[in-house]
DNA sequence: TAAATATATGAGCAAATGTTCATATATTCA
DNA sequence: TGAATATATGAACATTTGCTCATATATTTA
């Protein structure tokens, strides 16, 4: 392997890490299908206002997900269309057959 | 999110789990070349035979590799097209701009 | 069958990770 | 400006994870 490969791979590893967990998955999930705020992200996945934050904050430093703010709330979305296709990808593997 | 929702990002969480680690994605990113027995992977990747080893186990439980006996050696080889997608779709991401 | 080679596995340990709890920050509105 | 609401963040803690080291298992060959 060569260090470029050593790098790629790391980069990968790193990628896919973020894709990797219950709480992150749940909350790329639900914005799949379109832009959210914290509180409605907390209450589709029933995950504590907390972690979620803490996970945000993690895809956010990603780049797997942007947001906006309006007022008080805070909006988020999935970042590209890589990101769509990624999890795409996902769903199609474990409803498979 | 309903029950079946639940269910099925867990499983993603679990999928995405599997390429997110620098030791089991160089091994699925070595193996995407083609079949290959053990003791190539440790030369390959530069990880420890009992590293490897345990890794291919955990690759094989997730039904991400499959493997044959030839003799004294186990040569690897990637499950399934679903498999080697998944990468190209993390290397995509990865070496883009 | 015994030695050599290839791979797998279990125990133990250190590092990484995700949650909760408490609190901080930002924004609106009275 | 002060209270209320929405979100973020830090610390502490428990769990999970991946590694190493030692050893086990399987297969071939002398």
């Amino acid at each position: 392997m060569t260090i470029r490969e050593e790098e790629l791979t790391a980069k990968m590893a790193d990628l896919f890490k973020l894709f990797g967990d219950g709480t992150r998955i749940k909350i790329l999930y639900c914005l799949f299908e379109g832009e959210k705020k914290v509180s409605e992200i907390t209450d589709y996945t029933k995950v504590s206002q907390s972690a979620v934050s803490h996970q945000l904050k993690i895809l956010r430093d990603g780049n797997l997900v942007a947001n906006r703010r309006e007022g008080k709330e805070i909006y988020y979305r999935l970042a590209d269309q890589h990101v769509k296709t990624i999890i795409g990808q996902g769903y199609d593997h474990v409803t498979e057959d």
